[in-house]
DNA sequence: TCAGTAATAGGAACTATTACCAATAAGACG
DNA sequence: CGTCTTATTGGTAATAGTTCCTATTACTGA
């Protein structure tokens, strides 16, 4: 946890104990939780805790760099795997699923430099079966 | 527009002018139109028109597959572009642009199955500077 | 033409997220 | 410590995109 602390400090923000918790919260939810699900772990260890707050400190961790968000459907979800992945959105059971491996062969970019391009990033999502709706169809 | 006919129909839905004219308006368009937008070109021709019709509709007309559904930012937009190509983001503009070129390598999504996932497909989501701002950059 | 029913207009309701504000507490410094 | 400054909090109101509801309209098949 010291690297939060540092890392707010660094950027004149505070080191509390929502965010603390906060971010505890998300790093232990293997899947990707929504704001209101981390309001809801968080809320039992901090009863009085308010949404906003969640919000607030979830938008300052991103900023941090300590967590991301994944804008998909109709909420945002938050993810502690800082790993380089990528997401499977599982067209059966709807789940959103970190694949662990990153592209065999690096995506060349350079390509769309020709059409005036500058490319700096890109995200990768894709769609299909995860792995326990895979084996249940075969 | 034969084609929206009969794709309804084959549904089970029905053929309406609201929905002959969302259709074209949203393939008039070069953008990628919010609802709203879409809303505000049909007005000029159906003044009564409703603004949960429109949405209605494009639900229904990404369902038959005649347009395709981007979600980024804060609103969904809409794209009639059905060739295959890649959506940038200008990180300076905030535009959301066409990159009419597939990969040059198509990306081998075999590689995914290892790992237990069955990629029936993919979204590529570029990041980066629109041919505009990257002149203006140089 | 007519009946059956899906679709529409209009507006209210819903939901994720943000903004606001008075009260609180982190952190720095003496 | 104790105090001061000000970021942060909790609670709540506001916002905005989207969906839902109901009486009315208008496709479609007979």
């Amino acid at each position: 946890m010291k690297e939060l602390s540092e890392g707010l400090r660094q950027e004149g923000y505070r080191f509390t104990r929502q965010r603390q918790i906060i971010l505890e919260e998300v790093q232990r939810q293997q899947r990707h939780p929504s704001a209101k699900e981390v309001y809801d772990a968080v809320k039992v260890r901090l009863p009085n805790i308010s949404l906003g707050t969640v919000y607030r400190s979830l938008g300052v961790l991103v900023e941090l760099g300590l967590i991301h968000k994944v804008e998909h459907g109709e909420y945002a979800r938050f993810d502690a795997n800082l790993t380089e992945h990528h997401h499977l959105i599982c067209t059966d059971c709807d789940q959103l699923l970190d694949v662990d491996a990153p592209l065999s062969e690096p995506l060349n970019t350079q390509q769309f430099k020709a059409r005036g391009f500058e490319v700096q990033g890109y995200k990768l999502e894709l769609y299909g079966l995860c792995p326990t709706c895979a084996t249940e169809r075969s």
